[in-house]
DNA sequence: AGCACACCCCTTTTT
DNA sequence: GGGGTGTGCT
């Protein structure tokens, strides 16, 4: 392999490193090949830590491992997710903190606690941790950073471990993140790849624009420029776009394999996407000559569900019928989950007395509303309380005020059938979920579960569940099982053919082509309305969803959308 | 208490 | 366009 003299320098270098640049310019690449110089110098237990955010990235950086490290060199090299790391530190070493082992609440399980939690659910996961070393998600890393802080014995344990330790994405590290690897840096080197520009984490708590400049302050890094670079061929015009985007520099004119197009009336959106989309795809596989993957992007998930529903039957349009499209949709995948659960429930019916065949369907739509609240919908918390209120009136023998509720009564008091084809059976159960707007809201996301290649699995396990006479029993235990199970192995799967995500999502991910959409209400790209500060963040969103593109770019944009280069101000005052 | 209707607003999240 | 929230009616 060829390095330049940047290069070189950099597998020459001593002490920590802050190396620099934009998508594609080799950053992590030369992280591994420092790597595999480090493991040379290693003791036999030592080994180099590689750190990154989410699983995907993992995934992708091992895979480019394998193709530049020998074996013995690979088994010295742990890639993880910040997340595992800092679980398994907790999990070893949490009783120096409270004195009681640890244990860990899944995300499911903490929407149903912080649902039925009054106060303030953040302060309750500090108490959770401290008093009674139960940990959630959010608070490993503050409590793996105070145990690498405040236990000496632990902080040489790890540095011994891991001489050298890479971040990646280091721009989007948290403060608990930051502290870990400050804590570390005393006696471990620290290599850190960043591209501030791709900094489009910072609405999150504790994720902040200074972080690359405290690095600096704190760890005096030696620091690498990488941003000229692009080794991705025909990324490097996408490459150059996308930057011109992030600099509203009309110098640069937009490249052959970067196309935009408007839609209005009759064409929604979605119908607009939908067209393009088999359109790019024909083109593709043409050009190509294999199947290709494409990814569609848009800036609001909401967006993304609508597409989803769209591509997923087939559209009419002015200019013949489009064929429904294949895809894989990752968005709200727990809300899904719970509608599911409840179609479960209905799938026990015949084998359950009327009494806990209902209460077990209502509880199920209360966990629904719980998942809902805990993702922030304040407005489910009354729901959750009426079907509450309809459930007791029911065991009483009451009255039922709740629509949701009589309906699920009537629903049951009608009967239903099953004959142990789970597919069918599924369709029969989920079709009972109406009489109400929650119930059509159920409908509505269990129809989604189609979407998470969870079919098969679900299928199958419902076999398994089918009594051989008219009931599936235990059915609802089995559906929770089986999804939980494939939230797990998802993302091991390789990348579909067509993947529908927002843009955030897709950072770190390529595909051959992307399509870039863009909503008429809300989900804008760019608004001439948005103060300075959120039309940077969209122009840095912008550069890294173009940038997911190996070989081409559609924008799917309204009639009469702000351009993406040029004078904003001006344009909107000539509409 | 629950529901329908009117009005308002419209980002983004890993594990 | 549509989901969320607030208001007033039953």
């Amino acid at each position: 392999m060829h390095l330049d003299d940047t290069r070189k320098e950099i597998l020459a270098a001593h002490g920590h490193l802050l190396i620099e640049g934009g998508p594609g310019c080799g950053k992590t690449t030369i992280a591994l090949l420092t790597a595999r110089e480090t493991v040379l110098t290693l003791a036999p237990e030592q080994r180099v830590l590689f750190l990154s955010f989410s699983r995907a990235a993992v995934r992708q950086i091992s895979d480019r491992m394998r193709g530049l490290l020998g074996s013995s060199a690979r088994d010295k090299l742990e890639i993880r997710t910040f997340h595992a790391f800092f679980l398994d530190l907790v999990r070893s070493h949490g009783r120096l903190l409270t004195g009681t082992p640890s244990s860990f609440i899944t995300p499911d399980r903490e929407g149903l606690l912080k649902a039925d939690f009054a106060g303030d659910w953040e302060q309750e996961t500090h108490r959770l941790a401290l008093e009674e070393g139960r940990y959630v998600f959010d608070r490993l890393a503050g409590t793996a950073a105070s145990l690498l802080e405040r236990s000496a014995a632990v902080r040489v344990l790890y540095s011994d471990t891991y001489p050298l330790i890479i971040v990646d994405e280091f721009q989007d590290t948290n403060t608990d993140q930051w502290r870990a690897v400050q804590a570390l840096s005393t006696s471990s080197r620290i290599i850190c790849l960043a591209d501030p520009d791709q900094r489009i984490f910072d609405h999150i708590p504790g994720v902040d624009e200074t972080r690359v400049q405290h690095a600096i302050e704190y760890l005096k890094p030696r620091r690498f420029d990488l941003s000229k670079d692009n080794h991705r061929s025909p990324g490097a015009g996408l490459l150059d776009y996308a930057n011109a985007v992030l600099r509203n520099d009309q110098a640069q004119p937009r490249p052959d394999n970067v196309k935009s197009y408007e839609y209005w009336w009759p064409y929604t959106c979605e119908t607009r996407v939908h067209q393009l989309l088999v359109a790019l795809r024909t083109y593709l596989e043409r050009t190509l000559g294999r199947t290709p993957t494409i990814a569609v992007l848009a800036p609001a998930n909401f967006l993304v569900g609508k597409i989803s529903e769209t591509i997923s039957t087939d559209t009419g349009t002015p200019e013949g019928t489009v064929p429904a499209v294949e895809h894989e949709l990752n968005w709200d995948p727990e809300l899904a989950a719970a509608a599911g659960y409840v179609v479960a429930t209905i799938m026990e019916w015949p084998g359950l007395d009327r009494a806990s065949a209902i209460t077990r369907t209502l509880r199920a739509v209360t966990d629904f509303y719980r998942v809902k609240l805990a993702g922030g919908v304040e407005g489910a918390r009354t729901t959750i309380r009426t079907i509450e209120r309809a459930i007791t009136a029911f065991e009483a023998g009451g009255t039922i005020r709740a629509k949701a509720a009589t309906s699920i009564v009537s629903a049951f008091d009608a009967g239903v059938d099953f004959d142990g084809a789970p597919v069918p059976d599924w369709q029969t159960a989920r079709a009972r979920l109406q009489g109400s707007a929650e119930l059509q809201e159920l409908f509505t996301k269990a129809r989604q579960l189609r979407l998470f290649k969870a079919t098969d699995a679900l299928a199958w396990a419902l076999l398994d569940a089918w009594d051989g006479r008219r009931t599936y029993i235990d059915a609802a235990a089995t559906v929770q099982r089986v999804l939980a199970n494939e939230t797990l192995e998802a993302s091991q799967q390789d990348i579909a053919p067509v993947s529908l995500m927002s843009m955030h999502k897709s950072k770190g991910k390529e595909f051959d082509g992307v399509i870039i959409a863009e909503g008429q209400y809300g989900a804008r790209l760019l608004d001439t309305t948005w103060d300075s500060k959120r039309i940077h963040a969209n122009r840095r969103l912008l550069r890294v969803a173009i940038t997911r593109a190996r070989h081409m770019v559609v924008f799917v944009r309204p009639v009469n959308a702000v351009p993406l280069i040029g004078d904003m101000w001006v344009d909107d005052q000539t509409t």
